[in-house]
DNA sequence: TTCGTCATGTAATGGGTTACATGATTAC
DNA sequence: GTAATCATGTAACCCATTACATGACGAA
């Protein structure tokens, strides 16, 4: 029952949502999709694991592959436990996907619940979008007042870093801002549960989010890995 | 000789350099000057005080106000305990400020060892800069492969996160760019020590920070606090 | 005189990492 | 056969927060 710390339960959750996997697996999942803002190690993880299992959340499978084909995890490679979530465990993650409670946007909730996006509501995503952004802008605010107060004694080194924090922040507001507003032009679309997609078309429309050009595109030409 | 962080180790007596406070006021000076980054509680900061005094290299001064005159920690009302940095704290402090480990430019360090440039020497400064800068473009190199090997898999939510992390990374590295290039073509000029300043003109040439203009500027008419 | 803020502390708890222990499977 | 990576776990520790306990001082 103890050792859970809701972001990595979330996360946990979340991922095995769209197919089982085995921990080592789900580990990597968590530090690439998800972990440009977080990561965890195994001590973490597997302890985490556990309770989810004992909380009737998950079930593990150990032995040899089962039938229901858990995709990606068994090419090459057998697994040894794979943790598949339960029915109680999948209405548990949709109830924690429809709280938009003021933790949800903190700093260390807020990316992986929007890493989640897909699997939320309209209108949770619009709460926790704003709760983000108000949340951002009094944090503005407190800088740009005690920058004010104490603009004199500090050195240009000090000056510097308080401007660059404060223009990150500003720069995280003006993305908000996009998103708030493509969320609001696009329709509601709840996009369908991913374990029973199949090959369904899904060419998202998930609220239509805006487009953005030059710069992070990944080069398509290097794929020295593995 | 337990308890102790590294980072708030460094910060306190960074602070304290500059003149004797008491811990409330450090506290405060740690989650706004510095603390763009960190926000410390007392019940980590009272603790680490003290296994600094047991280091020997602060001492408490109690009673009543000293004829040292701690500046501002003072004005209007009476501190209880103020700390003041001892000559063996000083060295210390200087030999951190020395240090260009591998950990000096990770994410939790990196903004406080900013923070105190003014007190850094020329070559370490930029040891630091460029290493956080090669640093984060081995992360962006990572985030790259990964995000070229899963690019399908992934919905927009979770892509347009991708972009907007990778965006900030890469916005980072422009800005030390920036820091290095004038760091470059600025002289040595090690900043004198702050406590022996008195009145004396502080039109600090740190080295040249570039100018910046636009956005980040505190609203001066705004000074509704206190 | 009561409330807000200043001021100092501690014990319990939380949330996580590191280092270690163990072993299977694959690539060379 | 041996190195690398896959894979699972645990115990010891670390860093910090929360909640609590205590009390002084100034302003309304």
């Amino acid at each position: 029952m103890s050792r859970r710390s809701g972001i990595l339960e979330f996360a946990v959750l979340g991922l095995l949502r769209e197919s089982p996997m085995h921990g080592y697996e789900l580990r990597k999942r968590l530090n690439t999709s998800l972990g440009v803002f977080r990561a965890f190690s195994y001590g973490t993880l597997y302890p985490c694991l556990k309770s989810l299992v004992a909380n009737g959340w998950l079930i593990e499978e150990t032995g040899g592959a089962p039938e229901g084909a858990p995709a990606a995890a068994l090419t090459g490679r057998r697994a040894k436990i794979v943790y598949r979530l339960t029915a109680s465990g999948k209405e548990h993650f949709e109830e924690l996907l429809a709280h938009s409670g003021p933790d949800a946007w903190e700093d260390e909730h807020f990316g992986v619940r929007f890493a989640f996006f897909g699997q939320t509501s309209r209108d949770v995503r619009m709460r926790v979008l704003e709760g983000r952004r108000s949340r951002l802008e009094e944090r503005l605010e407190k800088m740009r007042t005690s920058l004010a107060r104490t603009r004199e004694r500090l050195d240009d080194y000090t000056l510097e870093l308080q401007r660059h924090g404060m223009e990150s922040v500003e720069r995280e507001v003006r993305w908000l801002n996009e998103l708030i507003e493509s969320e609001r032009a696009g329709r509601d679309q709840r996009a369908p549960d991913p374990a029973e997609q199949g090959e369904k078309d899904q060419s998202g429309d998930t609220g239509g989010l805006p487009r953005h050009r030059g710069g992070s595109r990944p080069d398509p030409s290097d794929d020295t890995t593995t």
